[in-house]
DNA sequence: ATTGACCTTCACGTTGCGTAAAGGTGTAAA
DNA sequence: TTTACACCTTTACGCAACGTGAAGGTCAAT
């Protein structure tokens, strides 16, 4: 089915203004153009708008949009990990803003008294959440480059973070990790169980997922001393062991 | 206690600039500039502020509540009481948002393996929930009972909402008292309509009405004079007149 | 006397579009 | 065939609510 930019608006409830900065911005762009000039859009478009909309309704900016739809090593878990994180931290705010109605509420009643510093509470840490905005896109801008960097960038951040999934996964790797390390044997069971679910860890970060770079980032856990000192942190000689079960469980070598 | 421009940002947690545009589109003044054209906020101006924040979390538009806040009905003590119930309406959607968010990230995690046309699919399911979800919520706001089903726009609409049939009760009451005026006759039939209309605009910002209430602040308008001049705007006379039309509706004089 | 942290007023940039303006295209009815 | 009318195009300014300089004055301390 082909649509021209108006009928697309109207099934997807967007004016045609939006589909034409859509396109502008290059984060939807027609199928083709026909001879007159006229937007013409075909189902992969309808798809994609479906999902834009979807994260727009998440509360996601554009740009992020764009990227997580765009590129294939911003993965979207990751940016809805931190959507959600700020989307909880403004339910924290709110709390407080709410203790400090009634404040201000039984203040006014003379029940208490406010200092001016108290009647701003719960407003403040708006700024907090704006300065780590800030310290992210930094980031992000620093290390956005290099595509794998990128990623690389993002898997140390949330190992040194704390994040939920990655973080139970994390620590099973560990476990299991630590008990094949008993074993010498980068071939058995457990190794290769290891192996496997690092493999997972790691899918979380990448979309599409190869050989080639698992087994070429497993490289990097050795001649990179940031995720050397992570992974010997207990036993040294663990990075070289998880490299080497990596490797069989792959089958390739850098 | 004064506070010059960034201490002020400072203790309330927005920028300079903030305070600056403020200042510009008049909803927030300085209580004086001094002798070298720094900006100095007192007391009040704290308290007015906060106002503002608090309205602004809201969601709505700096220039309503500028007309919020400069009205002369404005009551900030009733207005604290609805901040309250907004803002935990506010919350229960935000947990809402959050659910939703947390329901994408499973999702997502559930189908790490997929391939990117998969993936595709899991989004257009995601899709089918969410309107799903929507409709349920449609007619659950058109069945179920009042306090499930409010979300931020709604919350949104009500106070826009009420601030309107306030503005357009207002006008009617002005016409109405202008035409009313002419006849001289504060009990007579289009005087006691302006009553009427007064006690009903009175109801959109009072929880409980009373006679002596009414009265009492019809009393007001002539005692004060920010009030007085409000209503003798275009005819002077006006504050008198619809003093004397509410005493006789109420029956009641102070 | 000179930092350095304040303050001031321009004035342009940002996001996600809305809203003309000025013009070309497609088709159905007069 | 003309004409109407609903489409489409690009260009470009407008909006809110500030952020972010630039260019310069003020104040307190060194």
């Amino acid at each position: 089915m082909e649509y021209t930019i108006q009928k697309l608006g109207l099934l997807a409830g967007v004016s045609t203004r939006t589909l034409r900065y859509y396109d502008e911005i290059e984060i939807l762009k027609p199928a083709r153009i026909n001879s007159s000039g006229y937007r013409i859009y075909g189902e992969e478009e309808v798809n994609r708008l479906q999902q834009i909309l979807f994260y727009k309704e998440l509360g996601l900016p554009l740009d992020q949009i764009k990227e997580i739809i765009t590129s294939p090593t911003f993965n979207a878990a990751v940016a809805l990990h931190e959507h959600r994180e700020k989307l909880l931290n403004k339910r924290e705010q709110l709390d407080r803003l709410i203790a400090n109605v009634d404040q201000t509420i039984a203040a006014n009643e003379g029940r208490i008294t406010m200092t001016d510093k108290e009647k701003f509470e719960g407003f403040k840490q708006q700024m907090v959440e704006e300065n780590e905005q800030k310290y992210g896109k930094e980031i992000r801008e620093k290390y956005g480059d290099h595509a794998v960097n990128q990623s690389n960038e993002k898997v140390l951040n949330m190992i040194q973070g704390e994040h939920d999934t990655a973080t139970k996964l994390a620590e099973e790797i560990h476990t299991i990790l630590a008990k094949a390390l008993e074993t010498s044997d980068p071939a058995g069971e457990l190794a290769q169980k290891a192996a496997d679910l690092h493999k997972q860890w790691l899918m979380l970060y990448w979309n599409e997922y190869s050989k080639e770079a698992h087994a070429g980032l497993a490289q990097m856990y050795v001649d990179d001393e940031r995720f050397t000192a992570y992974y010997d942190k207990e036993q040294p000689g663990t990075a070289k062991f998880l490299r080497d079960a990596i490797h069989i469980y792959t089958g390739k070598r850098n």
